[in-house]
DNA sequence: CTGGGTAACATTTTT
DNA sequence: TGTTACCCAG
């Protein structure tokens, strides 16, 4: 063990006074101010391997929360790089993973049982699109999405439905949305389902409801350390708080300036909490930046100051100044992608490794003009973010099946492929089998189960389900026998899913099939079927990119936490940058955040910062001109070097070499402006399905269905009748019929 | 039930 | 410009 009381542990003499005070003050609640590239990360990993080295605390005895799989995953790498071994059996994952543990211990006292499932977002746009048909609201007016939005920020707030404020809800869903969220979630309890914000509040309820687990995690953690503090939402600090309740070992290390995810429930306000409900809370600030140089900090720092909600950090450092950042205006974004292009050729003749070179952007869709660019010059380059391997469809089909296998009741896995490949079952028969799962409060596969003995479906509807159903068995069967990864393979085989992908001729086809071979050797490293299920709806991780040196491609949110010597921050221009939509969502309080976004684009770069900005911009097909982003006029003359063709630099296109252009803001394309949509329509009528007392129906009884007529019972056994109709004998389910 | 055609639309994103 | 959701004909 490295550390004895009277020599320090020699890890503690690489920090500077302030990180070291934020390790050294072990007891008592704990706030760490840490600016970007301050050693944030390194404070927080000596901070744990100090806990254990100094015997303060068991590995099991420390709660260690971070945001991301990949902020956890290298926090018990570096842990371990300090301590070894020791330090096995940390608590340490991101809130969801941790409260999903929790949760599984003690399914029952929230209503579910231990093998819950984890909805995915298509799951649950499914589920509240369902929802809002039955309820007869308009999905075009509210989209699903918009919804589940909204319910999302409720559950990011600690609201159940019960407490909502009732003024809370507004129009939304022609202002239902309060009594969908409460649809919602007896839906998913009936499914033994959690979305996300539910492992969360599902613990809540846990830790508030039964004081004596509560009192259990109390004994359990006596160390509680967080990460990324500011992009807590309330139902996470709350979370926290109950948890931090037994020792008050509660160490939150976070950065205002950095806190960027606002518009998915992130409250800075936890910061200002912190400190007023652990009053007694020290408070240290970490403001040497080690990561850039002296130009590139000054002209962060004053951007950021213009920020009016700050705690207020000064940064500085002990580096050179080095150069300038550069400010650059160009006449249009293919000008800007070529500039980019030959500047990041010249850093790279100067010796330069791509790898550290990264090119930041606002949106995803500014990523397309560069990657044509690099195309065209051969430089390599990778787009980071994006569609993750977990989401593409094809491993989300591969994954329904895994579902279907292990719970046969699992409804969404259900619908999502007993048509995928074609069997030949459409809305129709769905609708039939939703019917009666409805009526009868059985699972999708159940209700599909006793249809096909009765004449409700038929055609190939009938028969691929029948074959869809007896596959499920066998498969089912077969993961007694046989390897699980063999058996998926064996399933996605059969299934014709596979096949389905081998006679696609569109140019992916062959992308998903080499997917789908990855998918099936994943499974290989888990036990059991199950326990990989939980690791992918937990760890939606990107599929790690190659590495290589090649330019990083990604928007700025993704850019948090990375770090590059060389970064391109292109795009600077009202109308992009701060984005619009943000604005005249939040108005002021999101222009703080776009601000917050430039800034933490700029603490990326280490040695040098590129802004531009273009005059002309092409979106969507339409050309905008443009002025220059308000955020460029906010970075200091002292620090920046501006290189711009006479006439681009104030006004967007005035004058550019003599010829005139037109100079209005408008979208030039766009003669009048139109409403944004046409008048809604009035709401469907849909047929009401009719209620059907269960049986009370006799043999010889005259009975009615919608879809053969009238007809006579001439037999009936649990819930099946057979009944004689004009078009000939058949058998229906009870519950299809009414009395005549 | 399927597949083609067309109209509407187009932040940020992790778990 | 590229994608996705919906409508209608086969």
């Amino acid at each position: 063990m490295t550390g004895t009381a009277d020599a320090p542990p020699d890890y503690l003499d690489r920090l500077n006074p302030q990180q070291r005070a934020a390790v050294e003050n072990i007891d008592g609640p704990l706030l760490v101010l840490a600016g970007a590239g301050t050693g944030k990360t390194r404070v927080l990993t000596t901070r744990l391997a100090h806990i254990l080295s100094t015997r303060r605390a068991f590995p099991s005895q420390i709660l260690a929360v971070t945001f991301t799989n990949k902020a956890a995953r290298e926090m018990k790498e570096r842990v371990a790089a300090m301590i070894g071994p020791a330090s096995e059996g940390v608590w340490l994952g991101t809130f969801h993973s941790l409260s999903a543990r929790i949760l599984r211990r003690h399914a029952e006292l929230v209503g579910l049982r231990p093998d819950f499932t984890i909805l995915d977002t298509d799951d649950q746009i499914r589920l509240i699109r369902q929802l809002l048909v039955a309820e007869r609201i308009d999905d075009k007016k509210w989209p699903p999405r918009a919804v589940l939005s909204t319910i999302e920020r409720w559950k990011d707030r600690g609201l159940t439905p019960d407490k909502v404020p009732s003024d809370a809800a507004g129009e939304m869903a022609a202002g239902r949305a309060v009594a969908l969220y409460a649809q919602y979630q007896e839906r998913l309890r009936v499914l033994n389902a959690c979305d996300f914000g539910d492992l969360m509040l599902h613990c809540l309820a846990l830790f508030s409801g039964r004081p004596e687990v509560l009192a259990e995690y109390h004994r359990r953690f006596r160390y509680i350390l967080v990460d990324e503090y500011q992009d807590t939402n309330v139902a996470q600090y709350l979370w926290l708080r109950l948890l931090a309740q037994g020792n008050r070992n509660l160490c939150c290390v976070g950065d205002d300036d950095q806190s960027v995810y606002g518009w998915r429930g992130a409250e800075v306000g936890n910061i200002l909490r912190f400190e007023k409900d652990f009053a007694d809370a020290t408070v240290v600030r970490l403001e040497q930046n080690y990561r850039s140089s002296g130009h590139i900090l000054a002209c962060a720092a004053a951007l950021i100051a213009h920020n009016r909600t700050r705690l207020g950090k000064t940064l500085w450092t002990a580096a050179d100044p080095g150069r300038p950042v550069q400010l650059r205006g160009v006449w249009d974004g293919e000008e800007e992608a070529r500039w980019i292009g030959e500047e990041i050729e010249a850093l790279q003749r100067g010796g330069q490794a791509l790898g550290q070179i990264a090119l930041l952007v606002r949106a995803g869709f500014q990523t397309r003009e560069f990657e044509e660019r690099f195309i065209a010059l051969g430089l390599p380059y990778r787009v980071v973010g994006g569609a993750r391997f977990y989401e593409r469809a094809e491993i989300r089909d591969a994954i329904a099946y895994a579902r279907l296998l292990v719970q046969s009741s699992d409804d969404l896995a259900f619908e999502r492929v007993v048509n995928v490949p074609r069997r030949g079952i459409g809305d129709k028969a769905l609708q039939g089998l939703h019917r009666l799962a409805r009526a009868e409060g059985i699972a999708l596969a159940d209700a599909a189960a006793r249809l096909i003995e009765t004449d409700e479906i038929k055609g190939p509807a009938r028969a691929g389900l029948r074959r869809f159903l007896d596959d499920l068995g066998r498969w089912r069967a077969e993961l007694a026998r046989l390897p699980h990864a063999e058996v998926m393979g064996m399933v996605l085989d059969e299934s014709g899913y596979t096949g389905m992908w081998r006679d696609d001729r569109s140019p992916e086809a062959p992308g998903r099939l080499e997917n789908l071979k990855e998918f099936v050797s994943a499974l290989e490293a888990f036990d059991t079927l199950q326990g990989f299920l939980e690791h992918v709806s937990l760890v939606m991780e990107n599929a790690e990119a190659a590495p290589g040196d090649m330019v990083s491609l990604m928007t700025l949110h993704s850019a948090k936490g990375l770090e590059f010597d060389v970064v391109f921050l292109p795009g600077w221009e009202e109308g992009l940058f701060p984005h619009p939509r943000a604005l005249d969502e939040k108005g002021a309080e999101a222009l703080e955040e776009e601000r917050r976004l430039a800034h933490v684009g700029l603490t990326r770069a280490r040695r040098r910062a590129f802004v531009s900005f273009a005059a002309n911009r092409r979106i969507h097909n339409l050309w905008q001109s443009a002025i220059p982003s308000r955020f460029v006029g906010e970075l200091p003359e002292d620090h920046v070097e501006r290189i711009a063709q006479p006439g681009l630099w104030a006004g967007g296109s005035r004058r550019a070499r003599g010829e005139s252009y037109d100079q209005s803001n408008e979208w030039v394309a766009a003669p009048a402006p139109l409403p944004r949509r046409p008048p809604p329509l009035p709401a469907p009528e849909l047929s009401v399905p009719r209620r059907v007392a269960p049986s009370g129906i006799a043999v010889g009884d005259r009975v009615f269905h919608e879809k053969f007529g009238y007809g006579s019972v001439r037999s009936l056994e649990a819930g099946k009748l057979e009944v004689e109709f004009p078009t000939g004998r058949k058998k229906v389910m009870d519950s299809f019929v009414r009395k005549a």
